[in-house]
DNA sequence: GCCGTTTTCGGCCCGACTGTTTTCAGTCG
């Protein structure tokens, strides 16, 4: 298939042979990312003295690419891919033959001088390019299939540790590596953030019994809320470091440790979750917090600002000109010291907030107490729904809502089945269903509630309620459920023609997607956004831990696009009304302020929202 | 190979830990 993109803008003395390009094959950004990192690997083995900025830019880009909330694919065909930082004319333009001619003359010039078998090992934890290179050489390793079998044959036979800076304890350690990596702990594997949570909880709690420990912090992506966790990471005060480690290292549920120095340590816990640990004094918990919190990138760009200053950042403190190391008990005094204003966790990912903190325009983010509602919240009503019910009963999650200081609830059950029922029917239904709400709100007289129903996007584009069904609800959350393998142009039509729909004022969890099992749907979201912007509609930031979605970095694009949110917890059972705080932090990822969240509003606020 | 709040040339974050080593290489975050 030969696509001839038309949207590419150029003047006449722009036009060079790869302006024009016709792209014939695709790959996805988890694609691209990892051959990049396999170039980097490459020059590593080839030459890491020589090529290290090379390896530093390789990887960089591999990095931004694989978090970039764009498909590289779609970024080149507008002509916008050094919109992403790392990415520079010269791997622009290795892309750009990557796409049109399905392979890189100068990247096959250097991976092909290595075996293929190299590059599979580099997601087994542990192994580097030099390791990998160095057995597969030393054995002639060819086939990227069986490569880590193989391996682990060689180390059962003691055929490693022979070779030369190899020995018994690093060809133990490959045995373990690959007996975790097979089930399933690998460089990327990452767990949800509730699960980390707990770990961190539970972990948290077995540190603070151990009397030479001052405080405890978790820390790394868990304290920055990430969607996903790859390890729970900890800091410590205390004055007796090696106290303290000894006692995590014999913490119950370990499996294994990995390493144990002075200040850090790590173990791994049943079911391959990693902990780590790092042990400083409290002057010094300042720094610590900020190094440990990450992330990586935030790190590196606020290092790359200290060092024009003529300073060096490290989690002991900061060194200053004279050499010495000014330490810090207090994160905000860090960042002071820097002539920065403390910067919230959740943004801290390199998206311009250093930039922001310099010139003072910081977010003043979402907070959890500004929530004043819930319109996700499937009660056990029922409906005679095709989809799911909720476990508890209307009053229930009202009580539940008050307790939560909330000033008003949304009940928004799946539609009736309209594969079960005709028209009327479904109106039946619905009118009774609209007495009782009635009657609800009579007796809740200290909370207003929203009369909602969570409806179908067909396949047609049509809602699964009629238009007299639908004057039956204050407004509509408009989802899809089915067919999610549909192509971007016609699943961004569908959804656009749900959203037409005058009481279609909420889409709910916008991509579809399930963290770790489904990548959910194509859709051209600039196009999303834009309507939604105008039609004075609002994107749900669905707080069901698994879902999370809008993802944080969509979140943050439709922002800058002008659409509203709200913020909602898919509940089907009054427990998990509680999850509003995860959905909080997808918020504050995405640089949303109070304003930007509809359900902060006050309920005369949001009446005028439901009309407008 | 990328990039600009001293720079379009000359820089490029910082440290901990392990294993195999007599001073360092590799990996990790």
């Amino acid at each position: 298939m030969l696509i001839i993109l038309p949207e590419i803008k150029f003047t006449v003395n722009e036009i060079c042979a790869c302006d024009i390009i016709s792209i014939m094959k695709s790959f996805s950004n988890l694609e691209i990312a990892r051959l990049l990192n396999n170039v980097a690997g490459a020059y590593t083995i080839k030459n890491e003295g020589k090529y290290r900025f090379q390896i530093l830019a390789y990887k960089k880009a591999a990095d931004t690419i694989e978090s970039s909330s764009k498909e590289v694919k779609d970024l080149l065909s507008q002509d916008q891919l050094d919109r992403l930082p790392g990415v520079g004319p010269s791997i622009r333009a290795h892309l750009l033959e990557l796409f049109e001619k399905g392979k890189v003359k100068h990247f096959d010039e250097i991976l092909g001088a290595l075996s293929p078998a190299i590059f599979p090992l580099l997601d087994v934890p542990s192994f580097g390019p030099k390791k990998a290179f160095r057995i597969v050489d030393a054995f002639g390793l060819k086939d990227p299939k069986d490569v880590i079998d193989k391996i682990y044959k060689l180390a059962k036979e003691n055929k490693i540790s022979p070779l030369d800076g190899f020995g018994e304890k690093s060809q133990a350690d490959i045995i373990t590596a690959i007996e975790e990596y097979r089930v399933g702990k690998t460089k990327s594997a990452r767990m949800v953030l509730p699960l980390a949570q707990d770990i961190a909880d539970d972990i948290l709690e077995y540190l603070k019994k151990e009397k030479e420990t001052i405080e405890a912090y978790p820390l790394g992506s868990l304290r920055r809320k990430k969607p996903t966790i790859g390890d729970v990471d900890i800091a410590i005060t205390s004055k007796n470091p090696s106290k303290v480690l000894e006692h995590f290292v014999n913490y119950p549920h370990k499996d294994r440790i990995i390493e144990k120095g002075e200040i850090t340590a790590s173990i791994v816990l049943s079911g391959n979750k990693q902990v780590d640990l790092m042990v400083l004094s409290p002057e010094q918990i300042g720094s610590l917090l900020q190094h440990f919190t990450g992330s990586k990138e935030h790190n590196v760009k606020l290092r790359e600002y200290a060092i024009k200053k003529g300073y060096s950042l490290s989690e002991k403190g900061i060194k200053l000109k004279n050499g010495k190391l000014k330490k810090f008990s207090d994160e905000k005094e860090f960042y002071k010291f820097l002539g920065l204003p403390w910067i919230q966790p959740e943004i801290r990912e390199n998206r311009g907030e250093i930039e922001a903190a310099l010139k003072d325009k910081l977010p003043k983010l979402v907070e959890i107490d500004d929530i004043k509602g819930d319109f996700h919240i499937h009660s056990d009503y029922p409906l005679d729904s095709s989809h799911d019910y909720g476990k508890d009963s209307m009053q229930t999650m009202i009580d539940k809502a008050i307790s939560l200081n909330y000033d008003y609830i949304g009940f928004s059950e799946h539609n009736p089945s309209i594969g079960n029922h005709d028209e009327n029917e479904i109106y039946q239904i619905l009118v009774k269903r609209n007495n009782k709400i009635e009657q609800l709100k009579k007796s809740n007289k200290n909370i207003r509630i929203v009369n909602l129903l969570e409806v179908d996007i067909l396949t047609s584009g049509k809602l699964a309620l009629s238009d007299k069904c639908l004057e039956l609800l204050d407004m509509a959350i408009v989802s899809i459920h089915s067919s999610f393998k549909t192509e971007r142009e016609k699943m961004t039509k569908r959804i656009l023609s749900g959203l037409s729909h005058p009481k279609a004022k909420i889409f709910a969890h916008p991509t579809g997607r399930l963290i770790n099992q489904r990548n959910g749907y194509d859709a051209d979201w600039d196009k999303i956004f834009k309507y939604i912007k105008e039609k004075n509609k609002a994107l749900e930031i669905n707080a069901w831990p698994t879902r999370l979605d809008l993802r944080d970095d969509l979140v943050f694009s439709a922002r800058e696009s002008g659409c509203k949110f709200v913020i909602d917890t898919d509940s089907h059972a009054v427990t998990h009304m509680d999850n509003m705080k995860y959905g909080v932090s997808v918020a504050k990822r995405g640089w949303c302020e109070k304003k930007d969240i509809i359900n902060t509003f006050s309920y005369t606020e949001l009446t005028k929202w439901i009309q407008g």
